[in-house]
RNA sequence: GCCGGGAUGGCGGAACUGGUAGACGCGCUGGACUCAAAAUUCAGUGGGGUAAAACCCGUGUGGGUUCGAUUCCCACUCCCGGCACCA
């Protein structure tokens, strides 16, 4: 039936220790790999290269649970894919600037650069310790000036190109520390260290014009079929193309009309009122000569300018006292100030429709405003304007001449109407708003804009890049370093060499995590990138975190297309699949330093090792599930590596794979039965569903069947070899330590590294009998064995005869059978 | 509030396309080994029921579709992620 192979003779294997030592083991096997070289790699045209990447960490001090479950994640597909054949690039590098070393700056009086170096060491150094098959050479940090270099290189042809743009735009601003806060160090609408109310206060800050790619980022969506699902499709919603009516209505006294945009024109007749933002020049204009509604603009001021924190709080308004003339009837309208409408967001006015939308219903019925129904349930049936809005299509009422019409009718009607008149059109609108990438603070990438007063904005030349950010500072807390250091801020307008003032805010961070991906390419590299990024991008596949879903893969994305616009790039996307995992819990809740629940990886590694801390990560659970953190689970992982160690130690020790002398038992045929179907099993969980657990699991029953397998039947010890060949393989991407070690003493002089993956002996499938379920009713009564190939009705007449079955249709009629082959039949009676 | 996801034994999870619910591991119980413990090893382990079986119940809640539903549909509850200055 099967040959014993050549090459795994008794005579080549080795003595091997008893007891499984990872703190030996460990540290040799990633001596060979970085002796060899592994996982060095340069670009191979003749092979195909697949590039496997992590989103790379923030250096916050020390690894987390969170950093080891998705490098390990990927690690274990970089492995595979290498086994598979492929040449692989995996690299590491840091995402280095943030708020947390300047946070850590004020409270150790430690310079964020010095604090953000430290903790990259000790980091990497842990990431070592873990054994993850990284090109080192690779390595990038973003705080670096020939990384960000690049970045301000990119913004200046953005500006030529008028691609970026400055305008203001509302921060929160802690009235007493005299700062910009982040939304995270706004608690309860107060500073997190001053406790002072926080304004919305506005301020000149830079965009990028992501809006102007709106559309072919959510058309290449389609395209991106190696990508969750819910992750496009909250992409989607985020980017949220609408087409609906741009309306302009009159307002007796004022030159401009008051513009508003509806994607519901149908309405239009049911317009009650209108509201507009606390910042719109009515509201102002209003207030000059009521004092009331003045406080009342004032405490819309007060808040929080996180969208969630306006949508959860409670709808206020106040009516201006002027009206607006509705465009059809020509009917006063009344105008309210609303807090729930911002002024940064479309035109800063809405028109409200109380009859057939819930916000504006509940703000009519709160503050006695006419709800009045124009669309009717096209189904005929009532709509109770007193309950609630009705918000679907439906048939137009109470509307003149557009009585009868359905949406789509009326729409067309009405947007005809009012481009032929003038005071309206067409118009398609984003969700999405342009990318702010300003921020007041430090630990960033400078801009490189110079102010001059004759000039204006002037990008800093591509010769007097980069603008290097100066490292030796001390941070107060109260605003930025830079705008106190004359020798960074006081220089030459480049334009025409005037006394000029430079930027001292710096980038958003996200936009050093918008292109580090291209940047691993060819990192040494004297432009932003060059013809190295051509043979590895676009990524082949990117592993993250879901919390990631929409803004900085949305970024990323965006700036793909513009490398691409500028010329450094052909492809349209970067990350080909995408790999989104879950997060690591303990006690049900996230484990974060503020929780106080973290378990340090450090410890484990001392105590168990990397093999066992990588196997548990896999094992526990999918890699897209939230991971329940569990001590006694470590342990378990841990045990079972101690037994694969003794198993082979122990086949080693018998002699290996004996010769067979006659027909191999029936023990030994279905022992590598189960052997190929868990090869093919493993294959399609790690290759195909990246389900890393279900793969460990059928290892795991793969290695209780030795066990229980008699070795003394004759094959035993030859599968028995096969199999603990094929188990070493299949684990090595997961636990590369213990089974490089394995490896070698199952006789083989070479490294597991360079192995290829085992493959399926498809004959060694094939199965005479199988099993077949029988129900009654759908209620499972029997099990039958039958041949492999029976016909249809061979296998019913065994279910019928079965002694259970015939209890459960004795006296019934049988009403029909249903089978389903090799699996399962059901009698209804 | 809006967008996306989730809920299965004591616990983590499995069941991939509507077809055997609970694979695998943890924990627990009992046995072996030991002076004893740890480690290891063998057996059992959803609940009820039985001498053993049969059988009944069971995948967050309430309905529905189907010969058959953890899986599909409708309504809800709770939890998690994101909401543009946390990264």
């Amino acid at each position: 039936m099967y040959a014993c192979r050549s090459g795994t003779g008794r005579d080549r294997l080795l003595t091997m220790d008893k007891t499984y030592k990872p703190e030996s083991i460990e540290p040799a096997a990633q001596r060979y790999w970085e002796e060899h070289r592994c996982f060095e790699v340069d670009e191979d045209p003749e092979r195909e290269k697949f590039y496997c990447l992590t989103m790379f960490p923030y250096p916050s001090g020390r690894l987390h649970m969170g950093h080891v479950r998705v490098f390990t994640i990927s690690d274990v597909i970089a492995r595979y894919q290498r086994m598979r054949g492929r040449h692989v690039l995996q690299p590491m590098g840091w995402d280095a600037f943030g708020m947390p070393a300047e946070n850590a700056a004020i409270k150790n009086q430690v310079p964020p650069a010095e604090w953000t170096y430290r903790n990259i060491e000790y980091m990497r150094g842990q990431m070592k310790r873990l054994g993850y098959a990284y090109d080192w050479r690779r390595e990038i940090a973003t705080c670096r000036p020939d990384y960000y270099r690049w970045e301000q290189w990119l913004f200046t042809k953005l500006f030529e190109k008028g691609l970026v743009y400055r305008r203001n735009s509302v921060v929160n601003w802690d009235p007493v520390d005299q700062t910009v806060l982040a939304n995270e160090q706004v608690i309860d609408g107060r500073g997190w260290r001053s406790g002072a109310l926080v304004e919305r206060r506005e301020i000149p800050q830079w965009f990028m014009k992501i809006t102007a790619y709106a559309d072919e980022l959510l058309e290449c969506l389609d395209r991106l079929d190696g990508w969750p699902e819910p992750v496009k499709i909250m992409q989607r919603n985020w980017i949220g193309r609408s087409e609906g009516l741009e309306i302009d209505f009159e307002v007796p006294g004022e030159d401009e009309p008051l513009r508003v945009y509806t994607t519901r024109p149908d309405t239009l007749m049911g317009v009650t009122y209108m509201a507009v933002a606390a910042e719109h020049p009515l509201a102002v204009k209003a207030a000059e000569k009521d004092p009331a509604l003045q406080e009342f603009l004032q405490e819309c001021r007060t808040s929080h300018a996180a969208e969630a924190a306006m949508e959860t709080m409670e709808k206020k308004g106040m009516p201006l006292g002027i009206s607006a003339l509705h465009p059809l009837t020509g009917d006063e309208i009344p105008l309210w100030v609303a807090n729930f409408v911002l002024m940064g967001y479309g035109t800063g006015a809405v028109m409200a429709v109380p009859g057939h939308d819930q916000r504006d219903w509940e703000f009519a019925r709160k503050h006695g405003l006419p709800i009045r129904q124009v669309i009717r349930p096209a189904d005929g049936s009532d709509a109770d304007m007193a309950a609630g809005a009705w918000t679907d299509y439906g048939i137009l009422v109470n509307s003149g001449e557009y009585d009868g019409l359905d949406f789509r009718q009326a729409f067309d009607a009405i947007a005809d109407r009012f481009e032929a008149e003038g005071i309206g059109r067409r118009a398609v609108n984003y969700r999405l708003r342009d990318w702010g990438v300003s921020r007041q603070r430090y630990w960033g990438t400078p801009i490189p804009i110079i102010y001059c007063a004759d000039c204006g904005a002037v990008p800093v030349p591509e010769e007097d890049l980069p603008v290097v950010l100066p490292e030796d500072v001390t941070i107060t807390g109260a605003g930025s370093p830079l705008q106190d250091m004359p020798e960074f801020v006081d220089v030459a307008c480049p334009a025409c060499g005037r006394p000029a003032r430079r930027e001292t805010d710096t980038f958003d961070t996200f936009v050093e995590s918008s292109w580090y991906f291209s940047r691993y390419t060819c990192p040494d590299a004297d432009s932003m990138l060059d013809a190295r990024e051509a043979y590895w991008m676009p990524v082949d596949q990117y592993t993250g975190g879901i919390e990631h879903a929409i803004l900085h893969l949305l970024y990323a994305r965006f700036f793909q297309k513009l490398m691409r616009d500028c010329g450094l790039s052909a492809a349209d996307e970067p990350f080909t699949n995408l790999l989104t995992q879950g997060m690591v819990l303990k006690d049900g809740v996230k484990m974060s330093k503020s929780a106080g629940n973290t378990v340090d990886p450090q410890d484990l590694l001392e105590r168990y090792g990397a093999d066992t801390v990588r196997l548990f990560m896999m094992f526990t659970a999918p890699p897209d599930q939230a991971l329940e953190w569990s001590d006694s689970g470590v342990a378990g992982a841990n045990r079972f590596l101690k037994r694969l160690w003794k198993t082979v130690a122990e086949h080693v020790d018998a002699g290996g794979a004996a010769a067979v002398t006659g027909d191999a038992a029936e023990e030994a045929v279905s022992l590598r039965r189960k052997l190929h179907e868990t090869i093919a099993k493993v294959s399609d969980d790690i290759g195909r569903r990246y389900t890393f657990n279900t793969a460990v699991a059928a290892v795991m029953e793969l290695l209780n069947a030795i066990t229980r397998a008699d070795g003394d039947a004759d094959g035993v010890s030859v599968v028995r070899h096969e199999a603990l060949e094929a188990i070493v393989l299949m684990l090595s991407p997961i636990v590369p330590h213990i089974t490089h070690e394995l490896w070698r003493a199952l006789g083989h002089a070479g490294a597991i590294v360079d192995q290829p993956w085992p493959r399926v002996d498809e004959s060694a499938l094939a199965q005479e009998a199988v099993e077949v379920v029988v129900q009654v009713n759908g209620r499972l009564r029997a099990r039958v064995t039958v041949p492999a190939d029976a016909a249809e009705e061979t296998v019913i007449a065994a279910a019928l005869a079965d002694e259970n079955v015939q209890r459960h249709i004795e006296g019934k009629t049988v009403r029909k059978t249903i089978y389903v082959p090799g699996k399962l039949v059901n009698v209804v009676v």
